[in-house]
DNA sequence: TTCCATGTGCCGATTAACGGTATATAACTA
DNA sequence: TAGTTATATACCGTTAATCGGCACATGGAA
């Protein structure tokens, strides 16, 4: 459990439950819709990284239910993953900013 | 050679590099100094990630030079290494955002 | 004299995402 | 009616990139 930077798939996981409980299915749209189309979860890196932040205490599950006969578990960000989710933000920004600054981009 | 996101290493190497030509060791250094001792590269990770980058023409050999017998090899970002970092930045500034937005943190 | 800085290079292990497939139902479309 | 899309979770083999350590070599500092 080493304090790895996290992927952009898991970032933008998280990002989707900062507004609150979501399950898979709604973390996959929500995610291609925040990252304008940019990024589309494939069912594999999905469930997987859900299983992986839910094992880092990142996640938990919220609720289950059962909707058609279809299963739908909701997932919430811990307080630690919140805390995660905002580290990893300002990592971004610092990065960016680095870059920006070198690159000689507008707000460096 | 797809399209992939940079991982952190990967992409500050492209960040120092954008400052000017640099050799291996150095940007070692650099990258030690930009992310505020955070990020330490390995022999490893610099060495296979600017063989990689060099592959991908992002980088591109500026020149060698011996200096006491010891090697310097210097590279140097290519037009497309530029605007691949500047890409990449754009990136990583709009997922900052997203998650700023969502987590309620100032200039979402 | 031993450690640290400088410098490049190789290699095995680990991790996480990719890409596809499986399974199932309902709704929409050609 | 048949095929595709949307909804929803799960498994699995492959690939990519970093980690972590070791090797080799020199020069200077503690």
């Amino acid at each position: 459990m080493s304090i790895r930077p996290l992927q952009e798939p898991a970032f933008l996981i998280l990002t989707s439950l900062a507004a609150g409980p979501q399950h898979g299915y709604g973390i996959m749209t929500d995610v291609a819709k925040i990252s304008a189309g940019r990024v589309k979860l494939r069912a594999g890196t999905l469930y997987a990284a859900l299983d992986r932040l839910t094992s880092a205490r990142l996640l938990e599950v919220d609720h289950e239910e059962i909707v058609d006969t279809r299963l739908r578990r909701y997932y919430r960000l811990t307080p630690a993953g919140r805390a995660r989710l905002t580290s990893e933000t300002a990592r971004l920004r610092a990065n960016a900013a680095a870059a920006a600054r070198r690159l000689g981009l507008a707000d460096a």
